[in-house]
DNA sequence: GTCATAATAGAACACATGTTCAGAACAGGC
DNA sequence: GCCTGTTCTGAACATGTGTTCTATTATGAC
């Protein structure tokens, strides 16, 4: 995101405090009128300029046709189960068929759309232990995840370790012959691991830490 | 709430999904247009009974001034704005005075209830840059900060360190003639400064990662 | 200084859009 | 039948509103 002139922060404030306020959005005359400016156009200046830096979205020849791209009032929050712990010794808590109903889990959390979007099958772990600090993930974080076996190249993955019967929380990488496992903070190592040892749990969408 | 008939049901339904789909309210020529109705004044005539019977606010003479009353009834989130970055390097952004008011903010998060609960004065950062790895924090993460300059003993602060010029984010521990930083991974060796030298910027209240 | 760019003012224009009216089809109650 | 209310048609009207044009004033780069 690029920055914003006075003016366009002042022009942007007005049109989402307007939207919260009237249920709908404002006219260029609205506009004009709330920012003290006594010219349409330099409203329609400043508004393309907002739609060129991506903070709006405007549609030619439509009354009050603009859309705000980053919605705070469309938004609104999802309860997401946690489901269990997640450690390096054990095994990683498997969602049972119910625990999508969030109500059905002894546990939840309330999280926005604005990080589960309008994903499905989303869960949460709370991670036990210091075994994934190099994962910039702390003891009595919530990791939340999202059920699936197949993960693109560099997402994050909870991934479970046959052999080394491990669960850990790393980038991976499909590579000839073997997957490469990266961790987050980027000044660690890589591990090499065999296609056939690695059990991918889930992807990592969001990881919270609570403090205070 | 009295009932509709089908052709009423049809607009509610047509405004609703028109307003989600383009994010903007619908015309009334929209609203006829989509409902299979030739004459404006037919959806003219339904929307004023839509409004008798409660379930949406027109306003006269205002293009597209259809207002939904059926919003999300309790929204349990908050609109908290980033006002800035931090990075170790600069100065950390100082919370304007209107800041607070998220809807005065270019950038906003929203966040449940559950993070920030009835605190206020409540405002984000995006964190720039890998120097705070030994936070546990990365690249891009959010932090969600108290303001406030006063902190308890062992409370996860934004440190400004004058000398050094340098902005950290370290647990507090006041100690005899001298104050202890000690980061958030335990692994990694807490540094010593003189009482004067720190300037307590508010308390980190969370940690927000997005990764998809 | 010159030149370019950003930002603003003011007015005129074109059309998108809400409003209104006369009339008609249709239903139900008497 | 007649009446009353609901729903729809089609069109004309008034105005709300986006667009565009020229001109003016900063501000900065050169």
């Amino acid at each position: 995101m690029t920055t914003l002139s006075s003016r366009q922060q002042q022009i942007f404030k007005f049109i989402r405090d307007f939207w919260v306020d009237k249920g709908y959005p404002p006219s260029i005359r609205d506009i004009a009128g709330g920012c003290g400016v006594s010219s349409t156009s330099v409203v329609d200046y400043n508004l393309n300029v907002l739609e060129r830096k991506g903070y709006i979205r405007r549609h030619p020849d439509v009354s009050r046709g603009i859309e705000l791209l980053d919605r705070p009032v469309r938004t609104s929050s999802r309860l997401v189960p946690i489901i269990g712990q997640i450690a390096a010794g054990g095994p990683l808590p498997v969602p049972a068929a119910d625990a999508w109903d969030a109500v059905a889990s002894a546990e939840t959390l309330e999280v926005t759309s604005e990080l589960v979007g309008e994903k499905q099958d989303v869960y949460a772990l709370r991670v036990k232990g210091l075994s994934m600090v190099d994962a910039l993930i702390n003891d009595g974080d919530i990791v939340l995840m999202q059920h699936t076996s197949v993960v693109e190249n560099g997402e994050m993955a909870a991934v479970w370790l046959k052999v080394e019967k491990e669960a850990t929380l790393k980038r991976v990488y499909r590579e000839p012959g073997r997957i490469r496992l990266q961790p987050a903070n980027s000044q660690m190592q890589p591990i090499y691991v065999a296609p056939d040892n690695v059990d991918i749990q889930g992807k990592v969408i969001a990881v919270i830490r609570r403090l205070a």
